[in-house]
DNA sequence: GATGAATGAGGCTTCATTCAT
DNA sequence: GATGAATGAAGCCTCATTCAT
């Protein structure tokens, strides 16, 4: 039960996110979402149009946190190796600290209820990999190779990787495996 | 009405995969299945007593053929590298050539329309993989990391491939980014 | 679970009556009432044409039963007094040793699963009740009172009485119940 | 289509009483009950959890309302068979001004259709009775009995008199039958 | 006589959405 | 902005009944 508070909008995504990890789109009535949010049932209407405006709008900001998040200090480095080193290292610190985040972006990555556009405008946050992928292999540090295929490969891996690490037990457990990942990732595409 | 048709269920089950991947679960109504499937409403739930248990019984059968599959002429291999390579090649021949069957297995995977149960029954047919992850590591063939973290990758990584595999458009194109993808993940692993 | 046997349609009948009285009419399918007695979905409808046909043979068969053993040993008394103690101990006798057909009477007695002309027949069988009335009456015995409205009175006692008996936890506590309960229904109608 | 209207759950709850007792409870659809009460489908569900929540949520206002009638001025009687005298005349009046109601808890007295709970909340309400009796047995007024036993065959005999009673074709004839019937029932029980 | 797969109308209930207050 | 009673289409599932074997 989150508080009214100010902002009955923030309140309502908040629980959405967590309903729709936890239920599913279809196993989450709107009506449950706005009780849990503790507004009218007619609110949530006035800021969403469609339950589907919600997830859309959910679903895009997710991305959209998720990107911005991976990026960090991205720019700092140098050689592709590094860059993609960071990159790695912010996409499972994410991952991990945002479970439910994540755990909504696996979900509804393929999901039909999310609009296409949504989709195509999560897509679009992601793109600056393939330019970086591009840029590696201009330089002769990864591998000559058509680069959607890398990239999407990394987008995989990383998936994988991130659902190992949250598994982990200890911290230094789960630094060891994040490591050995992102090398089993980085052996994969180098030059 | 009582044609002799060859099996009512096997066409239920055959509908509603198709059905599933292209609307998901709530969004193919049991009425549509049966009507598709050239069936009454009654005699879907004569076979399945609820519409989890359809897709319970589909996602069983999806991923024992998937794993099948995937073990063919294995044996035959010596080094864990050829059986490992062969392992990959069967995967991507069939993700390739089962594309609905793929994407339901894809849509499902995290999904809680289907029962923990036969998520653990569908996993339990990968758990070769471990061991055989396992031996080439004692072998010294592949890298020493934890056999799970590995396991997770590749399955993550072989997803990927199937994804960029499928968007290729002449044959030879697509046997390159197989033999490509399956670098990417033989140097990830490799010792 | 009764056995099969030699007469299928007494298993259907015994089954019935159970399910019906623990479970209501429509609160039991036929299907349950086949699989329970032991014979196919197909076979019960070889034996009674309807689901009403069948609740209304049993109801037929019970209540003539019922009002068989009220009778038993009743032309033997001289005094209407006598007749009607008689009758009384036979009712609840019989009552608290049936209490599934017991249970059965009093669910449906009032119910419009039954065909009216079952109800009618059922009802038929204890008309001979009024004519014992009206004689007690020509002979002073009983208070001269509208038969029909005797009739009805002792037939709800009796029922009463039945239910307060069943509930008795010692066999002499049970037969003081039905000695007291007799003496009130004597009470009320004797002259 | 957004009528003012005195109260939807009344119009549900009224309908419902008169199609339950000429229809039955599963002879019923709630879909009827919507459209005879004048709502629609959902308007019930939104009153209502359950079809069962309806039939209980009525079970408890008749017999609650029933008993009611049955106290009124009960208390400025003195002596018990006073008491008793105008508990009868209570109980029959209201039986024969409210036939669906009295029809109604008839007919579900016995049903599975309503809750355990709900029979016990109903059955509570006459409890009273029960010390009524009690006191008239300490008083010398009625024979010692088992009050239980009495309360029992009371409240049977109530309900053979009342359906005696509605059945009267003049006034006349009816006060006729009112008397006699608790004649009966009080002859069956005074000391 | 006996079987049980097949039928399809119909029941209960859910839920996204509206709108008068 | 906010509310929540009201709507009704649509979904899942049940079950009496049939009929080819």
């Amino acid at each position: 039960m989150r508080e009214p508070g100010p902002d009955k909008q923030e309140a309502i995504l908040a629980t959405a996110l967590t309903l729709f990890t936890e239920r599913g789109f279809f196993g989450t009535p709107t009506s449950l979402i706005s009780k849990e949010a503790g507004v009218a049932t007619g609110t949530l209407f006035f800021y969403f149009k469609t339950k589907e405006d919600l997830i859309d709008t959910l679903y895009r900001q997710v991305k959209s946190e998720a990107a911005l998040a991976m990026c960090r200090g991205i720019e700092k480095e140098k050689t592709a190796q590094a860059k993609l080193q960071r990159l790695g290292h912010n996409a499972v610190a994410w991952g991990i600290q945002n479970p439910a985040k994540m755990k909504f972006m696996e979900q509804f990555a393929h999901s039909p209820f999310v609009s296409t556009s949504a989709h195509e405008e999560g897509m679009s946050h992601f793109l600056f990999l393939k330019d970086l992928v591009q840029d590696g292999i201009k330089k002769g540090e990864i591998r000559t190779v058509e680069p959607m295929l890398l990239f999407c490969m990394m987008a995989s891996a990383f998936s994988g990787l991130i659902a190992s690490a949250s598994l982990a037990e200890t911290a230094d457990e789960r630094v060891k495996i994040i490591d050995e990942g992102l090398d089993f990732i980085w052996n994969g595409m180098k030059a």
